[in-house]
DNA sequence: ATGGTAGCGCTGCTA
């Protein structure tokens, strides 16, 4: 089975590049963040021919997340079980179940700075995040957390630690929240299939050439409960997929995050 | 020289 997060950076602007993607990798499930759009607006039509199902949670305007999947979609739940009034409309968490697997696209806040109120919710949606799994999953059952988490886990997870001094994405309260996170009973795929740094990066700024510089983080994580730990089979980042391809539209700022599990895509 | 790029959408916000 294979499981895919990607943030889009909006899925309007970025269809095309996806359904070549998805069409070339052939993955069973894929989690996409920041798709910028609605719900009336979400191009069911276009993951139908590729032979998708879909479930979005989205405003239109910022943030929006998604899960397709090929084998199944079922007990579809957008935002938290206790949604916060004052969250709701935030669009960056939905949760579906395919062939007995649970899955959750999550689009943690960015953070902003460390002085800012959006940090502070930051660190209270993860905390938040937490609590959904303590009331919503079995440490027993097969459950993926996938997303853009804006955390960078390690110093070995970002290009030059020293650039970082006092930015978010680093924070010790940030690595601690995703530690909380992971303690509930989640490995981080990408680096037990990975265990040597840097990186793999997921992400690279648009501006001053980041890509080609080498200038990433990785942000975007792959969680598996210990039922599917245990059958990981290899994790990568697609990094061709953040490449411009000449005077086609630009790329994702992210790049996709693509775990391969032993196991049969139906079971 | 606190810069720069992309998306949304039309003004400035978000990342």
């Amino acid at each position: 089975m294979r499981v895919v997060t990607w943030n889009v950076n909006s899925l309007r602007a970025r269809l095309e590049r996806v359904q070549e993607w998805l069409a070339a990798n052939q993955p069973d499930i894929c989690l996409l963040q920041e798709t910028k759009c609605s719900d009336d607006a979400f191009p069911t039509g276009a993951f139908a021919e590729l032979g998708y199902a879909t479930a979005h949670h989205g405003n239109g305007r910022w943030n929006g997340v998604a899960i397709a999947s090929r084998i199944g979609l079922d007990d579809v739940r957008p935002g938290f079980l206790h949604e916060d009034p004052s969250t709701i409309e935030e669009c960056r968490i939905i949760a579906a179940t395919c062939a007995g697997t649970r899955v959750m696209s999550v689009y943690v806040p960015n953070g902003r700075s460390l002085e800012s109120e959006q940090y502070v919710a930051k660190l209270a949606w993860l905390e938040r995040l937490r609590t959904e799994l303590d009331e919503c999953c079995n440490r027993n059952d097969s459950l993926v957390v996938a997303g853009d988490f804006n955390i960078a886990p390690e110093d070995r997870d970002v290009w030059d630690i020293a650039e970082f001094i006092g930015a978010t994405h680093v924070s010790q309260k940030e690595r601690d929240a995703l530690k909380n996170i992971l303690a509930w009973g989640l490995t981080d795929a990408v680096r037990e299939a990975n265990p040597e740094g840097p990186g793999p990066f997921s992400w690279w700024d648009y501006r001053g050439g980041a890509f080609h510089r080498g200038w990433g983080m990785r942000i975007d994580h792959v969680l598996l409960s210990r039922r599917l730990a245990e059958v990981l089979e290899a994790a990568h980042v697609d990094r061709e997929a953040r490449k411009g391809q000449g005077t086609e539209r630009q790329p994702s700022d992210h790049a996709p995050v693509v775990v391969d599990l032993k196991i049969s895509s139906t079971s």
